[in-house]
DNA sequence: ACCGCGATCATCT
DNA sequence: GATGATCGCGGTG
């Protein structure tokens, strides 16, 4: 596995979160397999760039293949992936890994819940992996991340995105196919 | 299985 | 003062 170049991510959203699927994400060795996403972009009336650059977003228009981490609904913490090329303002969601290294400290992060629940929804997979805001902004191909290409062909399912009340029938979430640690099933 | 609700706070009206 | 890219729990069918 090769970590991900920037210009992977210098890419449209939709491009980039349907090749994460299979993908491996570490955050200080804690992590696993990619196995859903959802793609934004500036255009985008449910993307948190769709109003223009603000405080929270700035990391958005920043450089492609940094993370942007926001908190959602005051209490859980949510990690992006900035991508796409001009224009700026668009980045893919980690919706759901499927737990593979480190599952004994995501344990004691996420008390001792049931494996499958340990990484399948955005504020999960940030708690178990020990995401919080203060890795906003900061470079995917460094330490304390690293994101590694996937080794195989992989099946990916898309359809509508989740939580969310604008643009919602744009088919911008990705998952793969079968996956038992999917957030929600598709269709 | 589905539904409703409370938690908690940055951002915006 | 209301809203949200959420989660976990407790109720009901």
């Amino acid at each position: 596995m090769a970590p991900l170049s920037r210009t992977f991510f210098a890419r449209p959203a939709a491009d980039v979160a349907k090749d994460l699927i299979g993908a491996t994400l570490l955050v200080d060795d804690v992590g696993g397999l990619i196995v859903e996403t959802e793609a934004y972009d500036q255009k985008d009336p449910a993307s948190h760039s769709y109003v223009g650059r603000t405080a929270r977003n700035a990391s958005m228009f920043g450089p492609p293949g940094h993370a942007y981490i926001y908190r959602s609904y005051g209490l859980h913490w949510c990690i992006n992936f900035v991508c796409g090329a001009e224009p700026l303002g668009s980045a893919v969601l980690i919706r759901a890994l499927e737990p593979a290294t480190g599952i004994e400290v995501m344990r004691q992060r996420r008390g001792n819940v049931l494996p499958r629940l340990l990484c399948s929804g955005p504020g999960r997979l940030s708690q178990a992996l020990g995401v919080t805001g203060t890795l906003d902004g900061q470079p995917l191909d460094r330490a304390p991340f690293s994101v590694l290409s996937r080794t195989a062909e992989t099946p990916v399912v898309r359809g509508p995105r989740i939580g969310i009340t604008r643009g919602i029938e744009a088919p911008w979430r990705f998952g793969l196919a079968g996956s038992a640690y999917l957030s929600r099933r598709f269709q």
